[in-house]
DNA sequence: GCCGTTTTCGGCCCGACTGTTTTCAGTCG
């Protein structure tokens, strides 16, 4: 049993007795307790039997009973009691924007609604409209959510990608007969998000790999079974396809289930004016020389690679070259011109993780990070880097425990402090200050000014018009003691869609006023956008790659934004973070 | 539910916004 298994039953627990109104800090402790499993360096099921999972704060007694019947059962009484007592689809309707637990058990009692398909047909049927306390907004509220939710299904976000994709990788690379295993698709190419998983195995014969797949014990069902591949429906609701060829196809392969099916498709044009025929069998005319030459087994990468810009196998870069290209990182191959720029000169030098030599919005304690300042700093120094900026959340933010002026001036004596023992290191003073609703920032300048870092950010009025949201981001970006805009388009993936801006007026501003913008690495964020990425570079924008840790695991997510800036064409050059710190500084105007 | 004790139960939960109201409930960050 995985933490994320035991993670999500917790969290489909409190959403369950959030439904059945049950008190609010029971609720909250199952949630924390949801939320401190899938942050465990260690699998759950270790600490257990260790006897250690009490002391981790956030699980008690009854949590703790509750992990136990769940490890040793696979089962939890309480959560199967309630699935059986409410139908799954309110949890899908407690989820949509706008609806919490009274609403959606009101329009359950009200409407029998326990889907979202009934409780969109009752809105289209304007019954919604007529309940106590509902409207006709909140009516079209509901339809536009709905559309929301719906464009979004199916869609997985890349950490759980990556990590059920490997999971099955790693199964599959252990039937015998196997020589490699490769995951391709959306999650090499380092997509936002990924609808389904393809894999891609060498080996002489496809059938026990396929066996093996069907048997797995979290495959639900086989969808499409054929000689050398299978589809099949997962335990997390992802398909997963598999597909098995032999070691003189595996670079073609390998090449047309990472796709782009636009980036292949310019591949097998290319091939076509050379005289070669290329499809996922291999490149006709120019095999791969040392196809069957057992040395090949020797350099098989990852499945999953921990970071961007790992090196190709060299079958894929084999392809490459005899097409006159260099060989195009996953991440750039989405039939936006990467082909062309590969026919000619050198490759473009773009952004790595290791260039990067500091994280420049992480949160600690003092507000709403799970961490001390000094654990932050000590893994920031594990990760390599010379810098890390602590910034915490402003007064205004209440429930994150946004710091008071008075904590702030503490906490920055503290930091000083610090700093005084630090060799080859420097933690950052830093604040991720609130974009007020009402336009202006949560601190007076004077106090801005004495600090290393400041981050502006909007948290609150995501409502709010165009034209009054995207003055208030230029308000902060025409401060002069702003450096950074963090998460500039407020987006969530699969949750919350970007606020409105005119971001073509903030991008012209930020070049104006010399701002950076963030590159936010949270897997649900990554904001700014590829798009929008690109788009600050061509304006001449500097960006920030930063993670927005809130605890030490989510450091480690500095390869999502790193994977957004190459995606965005972007080298380290164009990303403030890869400086060494008296260039950062000076930059800062510090 | 958990936690922290002042060891056995009380504290944890804040404030703004919205749409619906006739004075406020529900949602959300």
């Amino acid at each position: 049993m995985q933490n994320m298994e035991i993670s999500w039953a917790f969290r489909e627990l409190a959403d369950l007795l959030e439904f059945e109104g049950e008190v609010f800090f029971k609720i909250r402790a199952y949630r924390r307790a949801a939320k401190v499993i899938a942050g465990l360096e260690e699998p759950v099921v270790e600490l257990y039997r260790r006897g250690t999972l009490a002391r981790v704060p956030g699980i008690g007694k009854n949590i703790l009973a509750k992990i136990g019947e769940l490890i040793t059962t696979g089962e939890m009484k309480k959560l199967q009691e309630l699935r059986r007592k409410w139908p799954p689809g309110i949890l899908e309707v407690m989820a949509l924007p706008g609806i919490g637990p009274k609403r959606a058990r009101f329009l359950h009692e009200q409407l029998g609604v326990t889907s979202l398909a009934e409780l969109e047909e009752a809105a289209r049927q304007k019954k919604v409209r007529a309940l106590r306390g509902m409207g006709v907004k909140t009516e079209q509220e509901i339809l536009r959510s709905i559309e929301l939710v719906r464009s979004r299904q199916g869609r997985i976000l890349l950490p759980l990608a990556r990590e059920i994709a490997g999971e099955l990788a790693s199964y599959i690379q252990d039937t015998p007969g196997v020589y490699k295993v490769t995951v391709a698709g959306g999650i090499r190419r380092w997509q936002e998000t990924v609808d389904e998983i393809l894999l891609v195995a060498a080996a002489e014969d496809p059938e026990p790999l396929l066996n093996a797949l069907a048997a797995y014990r979290r495959v639900r069902e086989v969808l499409v079974r054929e000689s050398d591949r299978m589809r099949v429906q997962t335990w997390w609701g992802v398909p997963v396809e598999l597909r098995v060829v032999g070691l003189p196809a595996y670079g073609a392969a390998s090449l047309w289930a990472t796709g782009s099916a636009e980036h292949w498709r310019q591949l097998q044009a290319l091939a076509a004016q050379r005289g070669y025929h290329l499809d996922m069998r291999g490149l006709a005319g120019a095999d791969f020389p040392s196809g069957n030459d057992e040395s090949v087994l020797e350099d098989a990468p990852a499945p999953v690679p921990p970071v961007p810009g790992a090196p190709l196998p060299r079958e894929e870069e084999y392809i490459y070259r005899r097409l006159g290209l260099w060989p195009v990182p996953p991440e750039l191959r989405e039939g936006r011109g990467e082909v062309e720029l590969a026919a000619g000169g050198v490759p473009p030098r773009l952004l790595e993780v290791e260039d990067v030599k500091g994280d420049l919005h992480v949160h600690s304690d003092w507000s709403d990070g799970a961490n001390s300042i000094l654990q932050m700093v000590q893994r920031a120094k594990e990760k390599g880097y010379r810098y890390l900026a602590i910034t915490d959340h402003s007064r205004s933010l209440t429930v994150a425990r946004g710091l008071s002026l008075e904590r702030l001036q503490e906490q920055h004596s503290l930091i000083k402090e610090l700093n005084e023992k630090e060799r080859d290191f420097r933690i950052l003073t830093g604040i991720e200050v609130d974009i007020l609703a009402r336009g202006g920032l949560d601190f007076p300048d004077e106090v801005l000014a004495e600090i290393d870092v400041v981050v502006a950010s909007v948290h609150s009025g995501f409502r709010q018009d165009k034209e009054t949201l995207t003055s208030r981001v230029l308000q902060a970006i025409e401060n002069e003691h702003v450096d950074i805009i963090g998460h500039p388009t407020g987006r969530l993936l699969g949750e919350r869609e970007a606020y409105a801006l005119d971001m073509e007026r903030i991008l012209e501003a930020a070049a104006k006023y010399g701002k950076i913008l963030e590159i936010n690495s949270s897997p649900d964020r990554l904001d700014l956008n590829e798009h929008y990425a690109r788009l600050a570079r061509d304006y001449g924008v500097k960006l920030a790659v930063n993670t927005d840790a809130h605890d030490l695991r989510r450091l480690d997510e500095m390869p999502y934004g790193v994977a957004v800036a190459r995606r965005a064409w972007l080298g380290p050059e164009d990303v403030v973070n890869t400086l060494d710190l008296p260039d950062l500084l000076r930059l800062l105007g510090k």
